[in-house]
DNA sequence: ATATACTATCTTGTATTCAATTTTGTATAT
DNA sequence: ATATACAAAATTGAATACAAGATAGTATAT
């Protein structure tokens, strides 16, 4: 799921730490309102308490956990409200992205993926093999990422989309999803090989806009 | 030009230091590379280095300080590249921001802003007061921000913001600027008030577009 | 039985100490 | 004079110790 690892604070304790419990949180192995006790946490890592405390720090500054002083740290409960904003930042910023990306990338950069998308996956799908379809995303999106070649924007669309990262996830597995996501990413991918930015963007947002309508029929079964 | 005093961490004596140092980086008073040295820091505070390195800790996670293993943090640089990344990024998200203000807002509610843009601002701006444009254009700002409705939006183009927040205040100084702003922010104004989202935020657009020209040419002045 | 006050315990916030790495300065060899 | 090797000082990273606030439980009063 990571998408750069650039400039990864792997080097220090506090740093891998953090890493790992944003995954947990991301993946809601650790779920939603868990309290996280430094104490606990130092024990499971064999750590001091003062790495856990940057780790917690790290974590709080990307918006994953709250901590309220001398009372701790939660993990954040996504709240309706919250997913919402979520989805139409992502709306916009992706939009940017995709847009981008279509200006910027060589001729026929996308063929590749659009032949990807508009074949292997269509039976692949109808044979209920999601799990593919999530990792072409996954590449279509990374890719996306590096052509935009607009770091900052790469760095604060994963650093939200982590927050929903299971939302995303689930949709994908309601039913139709997946096939109507499909043809969606055809024919962006098709205004994408045209070098059409605007129309690419368009399709985009009607991709995140679809899920985000899920979400909302969805959401007492997906929250 | 702080937005929202929400869930500020001042409760803590890191978060206090960070959001003082926060503000000194953001205002210049500390300069692009700066070497930011622990003790001293914690001199200057009179606290100890640890609440010293998680307030650190903060601002590298904002993207303001740059922090090698072992080597200490310094004032991240501003480069040319970088800014014109954050431009592209507040397009969008400020376009997003105006979009929603303008659906949300209840009605008329943008008038009092559109007086003062078309009227009282003319003669100010042409009698050499930027700071009055420059306060007015914050009003507004935080208008809009509070009637997106959009917390997590809002905090995240804050964080961009602050990252190149003197740029932005420098080019509102550059010659007839500050009335060419003026002139936009009426038309957008305008159709704010009718209710015309998607005018208003293509204006929007065209104001940070040209603000983003003008980084281009005078970029060597700014920077 | 319920509510309040108090104490003991637990948890977080901050300071101090120790360890590891980097930087700086000096001496020596070429 | 320049380069290398080594030692000392400075700086960051991590662990421990201490302080302060919050929680839980108990005793007392009503």
């Amino acid at each position: 799921m990571k998408t750069d690892g650039e400039h990864t604070n792997a080097a220090t304790k506090s740093g891998q730490i953090a890493e790992l419990l944003q995954e947990r949180i991301a993946s809601q192995i650790i779920g939603q309102g868990t309290r996280l006790q430094e104490a606990e946490l130092a024990a499971e890592f064999s750590s001091s308490r003062t790495v856990i405390r940057e780790a917690l720090g790290s974590l709080e500054q990307r918006g994953l956990i709250t901590r309220i002083p001398n009372r701790g740290a939660i993990v954040k409960k996504l709240e309706v409200d919250e997913v919402e904003e979520i989805f139409e930042v992502r709306e916009w910023l992706e939009a940017m992205l995709t847009y981008r990306a279509t200006l910027n990338a060589p001729d026929g950069h996308w063929q590749a993926f659009h032949g990807i998308f508009d074949f292997e996956l269509k039976n692949r799908i109808a044979s209920g093999d999601i799990k593919s379809y999530n990792d072409c995303l996954e590449q279509l999106r990374t890719e996306t990422l590096i052509q935009s070649r607009n770091k900052i924007a790469v760095q604060y669309v994963n650093l939200i989309l982590d927050r929903a990262r299971v939302i995303k996830n689930r949709i994908t597995l309601l039913p139709g999803r997946a096939e109507a996501g499909r043809q969606m990413h055809v024919r962006m991918l098709e205004f994408m090989n045209e070098r059409d930015a605007e129309g690419a963007q368009a399709v985009k947002r009607e991709i995140i806009r679809s899920a985000r309508a899920l979400f909302q029929k969805y959401r007492s079964l997906i929250l």
